[in-house]
DNA sequence: TGAAATGTTGGGGCG
DNA sequence: ACGCCCCAACATTTC
């Protein structure tokens, strides 16, 4: 048996891992190597705190490898360089990976194997549960509305396709640890400290188990549950899913062998993440551009004090601004609001959807650019199977329905704490005397609406008709 | 995974 | 008793 080397990326855990379990069954002995990629984590701010969260679950990670006999060989650099490097140092016979679909990764793994030259580089499906063209219409073409491809993928499962990848029965093929494992510090790796401590979100695999059982809690009133941001519906786990620090497979089986409506309604939540990263393997051009052409042609507004005032919380609309102080305060948005801000933004505001796309991407822990997109596009009107351009949410509307009593909102816009929920939802019709009576005095410690919603409304239908065939 | 505009219906007040 | 109006409640259509 020859030696192999598994690269680890985006899925940071030891259990459960496609690339990991073929290379320890046909290669030994098998390295391990994780590469903190300059080219990804250097245009990230100093105080992003992905740095911290990738650091935790790598500590994690080797520490469970070393605990089967394994180690974690540790690099600081660009991929590109340090692992064909590192192949050629150790004389393996192949690199081992999970498929990454996002073009940049494609590219980089590609330049990676032509660098390899006769060293094999074989790639896995591991993140998603059906990849590329694995769900595909009659006719053979891939979906472009998310309805059918779920009834394409449910029909297309398999319990062979939920069954996890085993690693610890291969233990005894792990290369022994090597002195050259220690890991960076924070620091070394250019990020400042951040508050992910204080946020008491639960890293690496641990982590990750601790929120997925208390989900399995919950799971059931999902459904019921999940569109209010006050309450505690919904999983948690979108970080984790990001960096693999749980198993795709573990989470759909379990969702999958449940019956309740929550757990369909959640199962189908996880097929919308297959969709979006298939459309992104099949188009894409959509990583910058609209899915659909023909919205290439929207003229957006130039705004920058808008967009000022949408990142930092501070548009007047309760709902929305606390959503995008909840993102900056804790690098997470209840997804409901996602779709509330994105609506603000490309509706009310009429900005360019690629601007709150970005801030997202510089914002949010579990910044995935399949989901992200996709959401955006769906969002903006602009993506497949996109909500109809003259849906546009009601930012008022959806504060009634969702925060009706507006606990969340007074979470995160103290300066509101004390508007009573009659007026919490628009602050702005109160009286003088009214906000004085509530110790806000509108247009001085809170915004006034910096649009108008009616006339925003009616700008973003001609603006879409300019264009709409 | 909307909201607004418009249309319809039916109960109650009233002359 | 009856027609008329008002308007809430619901339904449909339009964007």
């Amino acid at each position: 048996m020859s030696a192999a080397l598994v690269w680890f990326r985006r899925d940071l855990r030891s259990y459960d891992h496609a690339a990991l379990h073929h290379a320890l069954k046909t290669h030994r002995p098998v390295h391990c190597v994780f590469v903190f990629d300059t080219t990804i984590l250097d245009p990230l701010p100093r105080l992003d705190r992905r740095g911290e969260f990738i650091l935790r679950a790598v500590e994690e990670l080797a520490a469970a490898l070393r605990a089967m006999g394994g180690g974690l060989i540790v690099r600081h650099g660009d991929a590109r360089v340090e692992i064909p490097r590192l192949a050629a140092e150790l004389g393996v016979a192949a690199v081992f990976a999970n498929r990454d679909y996002e073009p940049g990764a494609m590219a980089r793994d590609e330049e990676v194997e032509r660098r390899l030259a006769s060293t094999d580089f074989r790639e896995f499906k591991d993140q998603v549960i059906f990849e590329r063209d694995e769900v595909k219409t009659q006719g053979g073409t891939p979906f472009s509305v998310f309805t059918p491809y779920k009834n394409a993928w449910l029909k297309r499962l398999d319990p062979a396709d939920l069954q996890p990848w085993p690693v610890e029965e291969y233990a005894a093929h792990f290369a022994p640890p090597r002195d050259d494992a220690a890991l960076p510090t924070l620091q070394q790796l250019g990020f400042e400290a951040t508050d992910l401590a204080e946020l008491k979100l639960p890293t690496g695999m641990s982590g990750a188990q601790a929120l997925f059982r208390d989900f399995t809690e919950r799971i059931d009133d999902y459904a019921a549950r999940r569109d209010f941001p006050a309450v505690k519906g919904t999983s948690y786990l979108s970080a984790h899913l990001r960096f693999g620090t749980i198993s795709i497979r573990q989470l759909a089986a379990y969702a999958h062998a449940q019956s309740s409506r929550g757990a369909a309604t959640w199962l189908a939540e996880l097929i919308w993440r297959d969709f979006y990263h298939a459309i992104l393997w099949h188009h894409p051009r959509v990583a910058t551009q609209c899915f659909k052409p023909a919205f290439d042609a929207l003229r957006w507004d130039h705004g920058p004090e808008l967009f000022a005032a949408w990142c930092a919380g501070r548009t007047g609309y309760p709902l929305v601004d606390a959503a995008m102080r909840q993102l900056t305060h804790s690098g997470w948005m209840h997804n409901r609001l996602r779709m509330v801000t994105a609506s603000f933004l490309s509706k009310d505001l009429g900005l360019d959807w690629r601007q709150g796309e970005a801030w997202f991407a510089e914002k949010l822990l579990d910044f995935d650019l399949a989901a992200n997109n996709g959401g955006w596009q769906w969002a903006a009107s602009t993506g497949c199977d996109a909500q109809p351009w003259f849906r546009i949410f009601n930012p008022v509307t959806q504060s009634e329905k969702f925060d009706a009593e507006g606990c969340f909102i007074r979470r995160y816009v103290p300066e509101l704490a004390g508007v009573p929920q009659k007026f919490i939802h628009a602050p702005w019709t109160m009286r003088a005397a009214q906000q004085t009576a509530c110790g806000v005095r509108i247009g001085h410690d809170y915004p006034l609406p910096v649009v108008d919603h009616a006339m925003a409304r009616t700008r973003t239908l001609e603006r879409f008709k300019a264009v709409r065939e």
